[in-house]
DNA sequence: CTAGGGTTAG
């Protein structure tokens, strides 16, 4: 292949026939005042100048460079001769601006010279630096090399230029460079499978005639990342075959394989890692770390930890976020308290896991607290922690604040906004949902399944029936989304709790596999409407798909309960104890200085007991001069009037508040409890006129979303 | 003289 330019001797143009470029006049114009030795005493020559800046780039002293730079200069000396040279120095002392200043003055360069700007810029992470460079050397006719192609792949997949990347691969092509060289393959297929083409990363490897480690473990990562674990496992056991020795980057990626596949495959591959003697190489244990984690061994994952000296932030962020997905929120903060103590500063990663635990766990103050670190650490406007401070915010039941926090952050992108849509979901606010959802539509930010499922249960917690309608309707017409079943399930439970049973019946017959949840969910609404012939037909079908659905059979005889058939309410209890289901225990829960406080219904057992129930009898003198009258038809269980008037007065969450009450007298902060199954009618009417007479903001948390009970209303407007 | 691949999150 012909090359244009030939080979470019080291020397050229005479100083004095230039124009005199401003650039190294103002940057380096304050030295000109030092009187600094040079290293070596007037260098005159060629030989000197080489040793100079070899003796600067050793140092990496930029201030050395420009000096030497700036006496050549001054001294006449053709300085562009050695212009590669100095742009190297340049590069490697971590000037890019003093490299690219004299690349442009260069009258002509050498290809290493357009290579190393090139390879500079992307490693810099200025790929459209690079990018436009490699046009330039294309339109000026320089032919790119292998190494040109090497580097260039890159940049065209930080800037998910797809087009851009296969036009290079194009031109690579034509040039006649060789696509069998690892070093070229390894870019493309690194370029490909960030672009999602695995196929053509796959062709690309193929062609490679010697195959080696990086190429290799290029195609494992771009598997991964496109959910083809099993392939990704696949090219690893033929590396190994093929006698390629994997590495300490092959191992920290192939395990992430296997924590997806989550199944015996890590623990082989960390037999292997041992075997080979990276399994002290940081970055692969914190892949074991997560690995162990996300195959449900978190136990393992502590162990892999304790055993890691050089643990960084990463090794700690891959153990929080592990706890925190194993169910063990609350060890996964004190780890947080840890690795702060050993000042290591949260990143995005981190805050993001442990207000996760924050919001799992209702921890309103702690959330607080991590909100400081994150405006400590600068990292408030990153669109993850934004989206875990709106979750935790609406978690904790503070819509205010976690609209605060939405409307601080300026990229709305459809994560953050899904947040915000899905607090105003579990807080009942389904007008602010249902706002928010027709505004980004308007702003032409595409809602994705995750958004509609938001907006459907806004929806269907408020009982904005009509919207949800016409919210599921554009669902259906979007080409882009399928409508799944928990889709489904919102618009069943939002037709049903509306009374509109037939058609929320008609809906489940139209989805192809109805799944369990569907059918309970028709069934829950039956129980609302006291539809016990429905709710009979309905429970054969739940029977059918799920023998042993402990939430239907509870539902199912707490209709018949209401219905007054104690008969079958027996049976049913039979029925359950026969197939050892159990219901679990109605609980609620508060936290008064620091301590969590849980209670069960007509539980004696708290110290403050006494005190408790003398708070609940003056409550209720209260309530019911206002009016209160117990709703006995949510007592399950057959008793007379008397008896169940008594078990309401016991259930955990009016405990739990007369408590709360007791507790802070003096301060009119408000009252957070939580509960692990819904609010019973009569609670939730019952905390309506305790909010009124006590003048207190009441928020109760129960299984499956917020009440906000101010001044006798509740947020969720008796909808639930 | 210039070159390629990795670990933590919703």
């Amino acid at each position: 292949m012909l090359r244009c330019l030939p080979k470019v001797p080291d020397f050229i143009i005479p100083f004095q026939s230039l124009a005199l470029p401003t650039f190294h006049i103002s940057s380096v114009s304050h030295c000109l005042h030092k009187h600094i030795e040079l290293n070596s005493p007037c260098p005159t020559d060629l030989s000197d100048y080489i040793v100079l800046l070899q003796q600067c780039t050793n140092r990496k002293s930029l201030w050395d460079l420009r000096r030497t730079h700036l006496h050549m200069h001054k001294s006449g000396f053709p300085h562009l001769s050695l212009g590669n040279k100095l742009i190297q120095s340049y590069l490697k002392c971590g000037s890019i601006e003093d490299a690219s200043n004299l690349f442009d003055e260069m009258p002509q360069r050498h290809i290493v010279t357009w290579n190393s700007m090139i390879s500079a810029y992307v490693c810099h992470g200025l790929s459209g630096e690079a990018i436009g460079l490699f046009e330039r050397m294309c339109l000026e006719n320089v032919f790119a090399d292998e190494f040109t192609f090497s580097i260039v792949f890159k940049a065209f997949s930080d800037m998910g230029l797809v087009h851009g990347g296969r036009k290079a691969h194009g031109l690579l092509v034509v040039l006649g460079v060789e696509v069998s060289d690892a070093f070229v393959g390894s870019g493309l297929v690194d370029m490909y499978a960030k672009f999602g083409r695995l196929r053509d990363a796959r062709l690309v490897c193929d062609r490679v005639v010697e195959k080696d480690v990086v190429l290799l473990t290029a195609l494992i990562v771009g598997c991964t990342q496109h959910g083809e674990n099993g392939e990704a496992l696949e090219v690893f056991r033929g590396m190994i075959v093929e006698g390629i020795k994997a590495n300490d980057f092959t191992f920290s990626s192939i395990l992430i394989a296997c924590g997806v596949l989550g199944d015996r495959s890590g623990m082989q591959i960390h037999g292997l890692m041992v075997k080979f003697g990276y399994d002290y190489v940081v970055a692969c244990r914190t892949s074991l770390v997560t690995m162990y984690s996300k195959c449900g061994s978190i136990d393992d994952s502590l162990k892999v930890f304790e055993r890691c000296p050089g643990a960084n932030l990463v090794t700690w962020t891959a153990l929080i976020t592990g706890l925190v997905q194993n169910g063990r929120e609350e060890s996964s903060l004190l780890m947080f308290k840890q690795m702060v103590g050993k000042s290591l500063s949260p990143n995005a990663f981190t805050l993001s896991s442990v207000l996760r635990a924050c919001s799992v766990l209702a921890m309103y103050e702690q959330g607080q607290q991590i909100h400081c670190i994150v405006f400590k650490t600068g990292l408030h406007g990153e669109r993850y922690v934004g989206a875990a401070l709106i979750d935790m915010y609406g978690k904790c039941g503070s819509i205010g604040m976690a609209r605060l926090v939405f409307d601080s952050l300026d990229k709305r992108g459809v994560v953050l906004i899904n947040s915000m849509i899905n607090s105003y979901a579990q807080s009942g606010y389904g007008e602010g949902a249902v706002e928010l959802f027709d505004h980004m539509r308007k702003s032409g930010i595409e809602p994705n399944d995750a958004t509609f499922l938001s907006v459907l249960s806004a929806c269907s917690n408020a009982g904005l029936v009509e919207e949800g309608c016409r919210i599921f309707s554009s669902l259906q017409r979007n080409s882009k989304l399928d409508p799944s079943t928990d889709h489904y399930a919102c618009v069943v439970d939002l037709l049903g709790r509306a009374g509109r049973l037939e058609e929320a019946e008609n809906l489940i017959k139209q989805v192809e596999e109805p799944d369990v949840v569907l059918w309970r969910t028709l069934l829950s609404a039956c129980r609302i409407h006291g539809k016990v012939e429905m709710a009979r037909r309905v429970m054969t079908r739940v029977l059918e798909l799920d023998q042993g659905n402990e939430g239907a059979h509870v539902l199912l005889s707490n209709i018949f309960a209401s219905a007054g058939e104690w008969s079958e309410v027996s049976n049913m209890k039979i029925a359950m104890k026969d197939m050892k289901l159990k219901k679990s225990p109605g609980m609620s829960w508060i936290k008064v200085d620091r301590e969590v406080h849980t209670f069960m219904a007509g539980d004696p057992s708290h110290p403050s007991a006494t005190e408790i129930n003398e708070e609940l009898e003056r409550l209720r003198e209260k309530i019911e001069s206002l009016g209160y009258v117990p709703d006995v038809r949510f007592v399950l269980q057959d008793l007379n009037e008397e008896e169940k008037k008594r078990s309401l007065y016991y259930h955990s969450e009016k405990i739990a508040i007369a408590f709360g009450l007791l507790s802070n007298k003096h301060n009119n902060t408000c009252i957070r409890i939580f509960k692990n199954l819904r609010v019973c009618g009569d609670c939730h009417n019952w905390i309506k006129y305790v909010s009124k007479v006590s003048e207190r903001e009441i928020i109760a948390r129960d299984a499956k979303r917020f009440h906000h009970f101010t001044d006798g209303m509740c947020s969720c407007g008796d909808h639930w």
